[in-house]
DNA sequence: CCTAGGCTCCTTTTT
DNA sequence: GGAGCCTAGG
């Protein structure tokens, strides 16, 4: 990070600094400094977006570790992603320099709690090999129990339920502490009943899901004093990051292990908290000072990142908040460019007009790798992904469908699971007929009711019943190759290294062979990553340490490096920082969402604020505002007035910009800036003229044919026939050369977008 | 047992 | 508009 001011500690503070013998405090400020150096005792750490936060608390345990206050293996360190937890190692050890011994306990909550109950299994009824579950298995198991109580999963669907269980697992409450009422809730009155079921369904399954980790570390510390006491002796440091995002449990669980020595140090931003959807509890941090009497504050306002007109309407826009605890960033830096503001007619004119200025950028020498569109929800990207398809400009999406959820990959990983634990009933029935052996619902209901009235596991009773008449022959002959080649490869997995066993496990199952044989574009993809997923598991030293891995670390290292630039939610953004944000759709409706507001009224609307506010601050040069007054929702055209987040943003911190693209192609832009207030009275634009034609077409239809690079496409132009070679123009896939012509269809080259085949109505002479 | 077609839903996302 | 999920029919 450049600061983009002067440095902040005075010379003799940093000369005292050298004196000490402790470089690493040079490059502090005063404030950062106190965070730092405030060692005992709970401290909050109240860090704006830009100031240093993650400096602070590397540089902290590395002065906890130079000043030998305590060892590494004695300092607790927490954080809610894994890439958090490994860029703060990261950064720690370039502090104190490698060699030095590991942060044994620096981690997410998941991975920490996982750690300290795989110690104390049988404490809470637990196998210490113990499966942790994801929501897939999860929403599986749960539908089982809904069919066992005899529940409509139309009515009442699993995945309902599920957030349910996940919302009372977040606040810290068993089966037993869920209050009465809220039990009633689900499913006339059962939805206790099931939590209850679902639990111990889970125990029979030695398994627990995300929510148990913490649960049960939590019923842990509060049942076995002496376990906690453990705890205590040993965490002379614990550190918290982004203690604005902790649930109940989380903050349950923390305020016990952190009672024993009380020096706690927790890092965070208020009006970063957005998160509530998932259990977050602002008041956890609002009320740090009640919980930990006696609480050093401290806060970080100098802000690194930004420049002054970017921060000035950040600050403005969050102050629209109540109940913050207050913070003012300001910078020594330069006021530089203002945030714009532009009004587009829909979202195609918004992709195109964010794309022409992109390459306005690049051709001024701007580096795509610093460019990002943060969106507020991931359907918006498409419009984006197509039209820089379109340009050819190289993008990428982050936050995509994780490497470990694909199904590919949950099906190899399934085939592991039943290879190195025969009672993982989950894992058994995901891929037992994966690839298609003809084993279907009805012979795996007769497993299922054996496995259920004997309390053994299915493939126990698929062995059993193999050797009955119970099945029909065929598919008791199936089924009777499955489990024996089960337990032929469990054998061979005492002489096999993980990742051979893994490549023959998938070869004899048939599951590549399942994928070669597919068609699909997409085929040959899945067979990579099948390969790239052996190609991973040589890194660990066997099958269970790779699994333990799987389940708590679902992600795939994005492929970072290459120019490119980003589009991503801006949930997703929370943490980065860009010389160019851009800010698409901030619509009422969009943004705030209409959800939010619907379903969380004021405190939803502030979340929705937060988000807008980490929006602007991830920008460090340039913030582009943009909001289309028609866009298609659910498939249906609606006309959209501009976000109340516009409006409130200073004026003399803003600017009003035309769209790039509207000044070429006569299209629309307008904002209350613009001077006259033409959202707040009277709905008489040429905009909303055209807003309600189209709202009155039949559905989906647009008024005006569609626009591209400036022509219109017309069905007399674009039906004359095409001949090989000819140049083309397609109005999602760019320029192009014909390759075949077969009647109506073609099969075009595309400079940007790959060979296709597309319909001549399409296409346009180019 | 498998597949096609109909129906429903549609914010954000980590572990 | 479209993905995913379930049901009905082959």
């Amino acid at each position: 990070m450049f600061p983009l001011s002067s440095a902040a500690p005075s010379l003799s503070q940093q000369a005292q600094a050298y004196v000490q013998g402790a470089r690493y405090l040079a490059a502090l400020n005063p404030e950062q400094r106190a965070g730092v150096e405030t060692l005992d005792g709970p401290v909050l750490v109240l860090a704006g977006a830009g100031t240093g936060k993650t400096r602070v608390l590397t540089t902290r345990i590395a002065h906890i570790l130079a000043t030998g206050r305590a060892r590494a293996y004695e300092i607790l360190a927490v954080t809610f992603t894994n890439k958090a937890a490994r860029e703060m190692r990261e950064r720690v050890e370039a502090l104190v320099g490698e060699g030095v011994e590991a942060i044994q306990w620096l981690g997410t909550f998941h991975a920490i709690s996982a750690k300290i109950l795989r110690r104390h299994a049988e404490l809470v009824g637990l196998k210490p090999n113990f499966t942790i579950l994801d929501t897939d298995d999860q929403i599986r198991l749960l539908k089982q129990a809904l069919k066992a109580e005899n529940i409509d999963d139309k009515r009442w669907p699993a995945r309902a339920l599920a957030h349910q269980i996940d919302a009372w697992k977040n606040r810290g409450l068993s089966p037993a502490q869920v209050p009465a009422g809220e039990a009633h809730s689900f499913a006339n009155g059962k939805g206790g009943v099931l939590y209850a079921l679902y639990q111990e369904r889970l125990k029979i399954l030695n398994a627990v899901d995300f929510g148990d980790l913490l649960l049960e570390s939590l019923r842990l510390f509060r049942e076995r004093p002496d376990v906690l006491a453990e705890f205590h002796r040993r965490f002379k440091y614990i550190l918290v990051d982004e203690y604005q995002d902790t649930n109940t449990a989380q903050y349950l669980w923390l305020r016990l292990i952190a009672q024993g020595r009380r020096n706690l140090c927790c890092v965070g931003d208020d009006d970063q908290s957005v998160y509530g959807w998932r259990g977050a509890e602002v008041e956890n941090i609002l009320r740090f000072e009640q919980d930990f009497p006696g609480a050093k504050i401290v806060r970080l306002e100098r802000n690194y990142r930004s420049t002054g007109h970017i921060l000035a309407a950040a600050s403005h826009l969050i102050a629209h908040n109540e109940g913050r605890l207050g913070k003012t960033l300001f910078t020594d830096g330069a006021l530089g460019d203002k945030p714009t503001v532009t009004g587009v007619w829909d979202s195609e004119e918004e992709a195109r007009a964010v794309g022409e200025e992109i390459e306005q950028l690049q051709r001024r020498g701007h580096a795509l790798e610093e460019i990002a569109i943060l969106v507020r929800a991931s359907f918006q990207m498409r419009e984006f992904e197509e039209r820089f398809i379109t340009l050819g400009l190289p993008y990428r999406v982050i936050g995509g469908p994780r490497f470990y959820e694909r199904a590919e990959i949950r099906d190899a990983l399934a085939y592991l699971r039943c290879v190195s634990s025969p009672a993982d009933d989950l894992a058994f029935e995901r891929i037992v007929n994966t690839p298609k052996r003809g084993l279907g619902d009805a012979t795996l209901q007769l497993l299922h009711e054996y496995a259920r009235r004997e309390s053994v596991p299915l493939t126990h009773a698929a062995r059993v019943l193999t050797e009955s008449e119970e099945i029909r022959p065929k598919p008791r002959a199936t089924l009777r190759g499955f489990i024996d080649d089960i337990e032929r490869w469990r054998a061979l997995s005492e002489t096999k290294p993980h990742h051979e066993l893994a490549e023959t496990v998938l070869e004899e199952s048939g599951y590549t062979d399942m994928w070669r044989e597919e068609k699909t574009p997409d085929a040959a993809g899945r067979l990579e990553n099948l390969k790239e997923l052996v190609r991973a598991m040589e890194e660990f030293p066997d099958l269970s340490a790779f699994l333990e891995h799987v389940s708590l670390v679902m992600e795939v290292d994005e492929a970072a490096g290459s120019e490119r630039v980003s589009i991503m939610t801006l949930h997703g953004a929370k943490g980065l920082e860009f010389e160019t944000v851009f800010l698409p759709g901030w619509e009422e409706g969009l943004f705030p969402h209409q959800r939010s507001l619907d379903d969380n009224g004021r405190a939803g609307l502030e979340e929705e604020r937060r988000l807008a506010y980490v929006g602007l601050t991830r920008a460090k040069r340039r913030a582009k505002i943009f909001f289309a007054t028609n866009r298609r929702i659910h498939g249906l055209w609606q006309a959209t007035m501009p976000s109340r987040f516009i409006d409130e943003l200073p004026a003399a911190n803003v600017e009003v910009v035309e769209s790039a693209s509207a000044s070429q192609y006569g299209a629309y832009g307008v904002s209350r800036f613009a001077g006259l207030d033409r959202y707040s009275s009277g709905y008489d634009t040429p905009g909303w003229r055209r807003a309600k034609e189209a709202k009155s077409q039949p559905q989906g239809k647009r008024a005006a044919p569609p626009i591209i690079e400036g022509r219109v496409l017309s069905k007399s132009t674009a039906s004359a026939p095409f001949e090989k070679g000819a140049r083309v123009m397609h109005l999602k896939f760019g320029p192009g050369t014909v390759q075949e012509v077969d009647g109506d269809k073609l099969s075009v080259a595309f400079d940007h977008a790959g060979t296709k085949m597309v319909k001549a109505a399409f296409l346009e002479r180019g």
